[in-house]
DNA sequence: GCAAAAGTGTTTAATATACACCCATGA
DNA sequence: TCATGGGTGTATATTAAACACTTTTGC
């Protein structure tokens, strides 16, 4: 890894200028039947005004996936139990007008139960939207959504997607709406059962959902 | 994507310490039956006498991905015609002894026919092992492959993976070789013709491979 | 009793797997 | 002529997809 140098001082002698190492965080929730991600507005220049990928800079003594937890905390308040995934690194020279910033982007999934959602601090404006319905997105932020719908599509089968997304327990319809807001089609209803119920990815409590209409069963993630 | 900082100066004030940028490329070909790698013998400490994934670090009007291909010439004289994936960044304070370095991981593939296995410049050697019989490995880096493979498998049946590692045209026991070797096991012969050949994703031509034995038909990716 | 979501099976199509022998060539 | 890799087909099992009506509850 080190052909060219012997130790890091002498790589700071070719590397001059700034490089900010930052982690962003894709916050995916599902809100009834929509997919929603967590996003900020730009309070200063550039891209004010625009609408821009929760992140934050690394620190000295963590990780890439410390900082993106720790943002993910300060964002939503959510602190254990969701579901985090680096999904790349964003490090064209151009993609910050300011300096040179290298991201790596994460995929946080988060159950929409639990959040909280955090008052708008110091002059930052934060709010859910659909991800089909967009604004104006700051930086190279709309490429990067794309990408992480892309790998959260994908990963959709992985078994800890939806559990990251639901509540301890959960009727299968709840289950069924999580994966159509992701793949933004309807599933067919019976084949959808007898195909999660096969694969044994979850199993059956005593508990009912009781609502306006007809009681349904509740079942858990095993 | 920077709530905490108006601007890249006021990041440098918080991030004490230098925080090395690297782009290390894990290189795959297929030797006969064997899937290989190519790795450099590290000349100096830490980690003296210990194999590595050849890397660099970034400079500063390029991108991650700009690196990781100049590395990859460098070190096998391969300059286009490749496939070359991010696999993820690593980012552990503690991966190396020198300091703090942060690692963006390519995947390359490269065609073995066309390689110059590059002489061992500057006191480097340079090497290619196969995948099942590694040496002892630097930093993080029995964890890099394992990951690097893990992707590569994943990643076959992209028409792109095969096409990368064979030339122009090819038999299709070359193609299925391509495919048992990364995967590491057998494949039927009949099921795998049956199956690429439905799929599409090679189409015949008029040429044959002549050798000890009966001619074989090319093929090439469509 | 009616509106609304829960629950339930069968048929058909597509895809994957297992498996053995003859063919064409160079040496 | 023989050793070697090239080339071929069928039967079975598994998996995926299409599709409509009855049940249970709250109001």
């Amino acid at each position: 890894m080190t052909k060219q140098y012997k130790d890091l001082t002498s790589y700071t002698e070719v590397h001059q200028g700034v490089v900010a190492l930052a982690a962003d965080v894709v916050t995916f929730t599902v809100l009834g039947e929509s997919l929603q991600v967590l996003l900020i507005e730009r309070g200063s220049q550039p891209f004010k005004g625009r609408w821009a990928i929760p992140g934050g800079f690394l620190r000295k003594i963590e990780s890439l996936e410390d900082t993106a937890r720790r943002e993910l905390r300060e964002e939503t308040g959510v602190g254990e139990g969701f579901l985090m995934t680096q999904i790349g690194t964003w490090s064209d020279p151009k993609r910050d007008p300011r300096g040179r910033v290298v991201t790596t982007v994460f995929a946080a999934l988060v159950d929409s139960s639990e959040l909280k959602p955090k008052a708008d601090t110091d002059a930052a404006k934060v709010a859910w939207f659909p991800m089909d319905e967009l604004p104006q997105l700051a930086f190279d932020h709309k490429d990067i959504l794309s990408r992480a719908l892309t790998w959260l599509r994908r990963a959709l089968y992985d078994t800890r997607v939806a559990d990251a997304l639901l509540g301890e327990t959960f009727t299968l319809s709840e289950l069924r709406g999580v994966h159509e807001a992701i793949l933004g089609e309807p599933i067919d209803k019976r084949n959808f059962r007898k195909r999660v119920l096969a694969s044994g990815m979850v199993k059956e409590t005593k508990g009912y959902r009781t609502g306006a209409h007809r009681p349904a069963q509740l079942y858990k993630f095993s």
